[in-house]
DNA sequence: TTTATACAATTGACCAATCAATCGTTGATA
DNA sequence: TATCAACGATTGATTGGTCAATTGTATAAA
């Protein structure tokens, strides 16, 4: 287990991740940045877009045509922030609402699965080595 | 950090990877993809592209198009095998392998910046645990 | 008060991934 | 030998993401 570069814990974690993007959107249906974007949604009563793109690292173009799609679909409203109006402040609507609590449901099947045979000291262990992976990132430099 | 499916771990690694993806994209100035099809050429000599996407788990379409950019730049070459007309194989040319062994570097450097202060051990110990967690996918069922 | 700067959001152009349908080849079967 | 099913590769249509440029609003400076 040579760190040569092949077969390394980058290469692992693309196969792993890849793998289980697919897997969890063949099982809920939903697009994993939908979902994402959803989800945020979920935590607040309104907030704007660059708030929610800085959140999520999405692309501001991705969350202006996501948001539109969902305004479209009745999951969200949006309406200009009357104090300043620059900004849009976006919420789910009781509709939306529902949809994300089911989706959250589905979720927390699948990690169940995803987890079994993980003890809650593993679970932790692993939420925390990605943390520190995570800030390790943040230190490299890069025009991000 | 109860499992109310809140801030989960999936939603920690979705996080983590998007930041990853992109900053090692930045640092390399490869995609992902296609820094993951080269190296997967990089350790067979010629190789049928079915098998590729196999190995890859991208789609089939995106794996053409792939090869054919990589042939337009001089990466790869393509031919039919003669024995079964059906299968195109793939290999690195000369060019093709400077490169994907210059990119490797480049990976081996990131690496060493993404796993600051962990141990030989825990490297382990991550990359058993994304070993065990895929196994878990691999199980749940669903159209993949 | 006018002008310049900063910022949120949007749009257009482009690239990459996926799905579904199709083409061409092969091998088995009637 | 003719037909059909299986399979690899390709293509078209659609979707989602990024970058760059633009629009509209607010605020600070001249």
């Amino acid at each position: 287990m040579k760190d040569s570069g092949d077969n390394s814990i980058i290469d692992k974690l693309q196969n792993f991740y890849i793998q289980l993007i697919s897997k969890f959107g063949h099982c809920t249906g939903i697009s994993p940045s939908r979902f994402r974007l959803m989800q945020q949604l979920f935590h607040v009563d309104e907030i704007n877009q660059t708030t929610l793109q800085k959140e999520l690292q999405i692309d501001r173009a991705a969350i202006t045509r996501h948001l539109k799609q969902l305004e479209g679909d009745g999951i969200v409203t949006r309406r200009i922030n009357p104090d300043d109006n620059r900004f849009t402040l976006v919420r789910l609507t009781d509709h939306g609402r529902q949809e994300i609590v089911a989706y959250r449901e589905e979720k927390i099947l699948f990690m169940a699965q995803l987890l079994q045979g993980f003890s809650e000291e593993e679970q932790k262990l692993f939420a925390n080595m990605i943390e520190r992976m995570q800030e390790n990132i943040n230190h490299i430099k890069g025009e991000n």
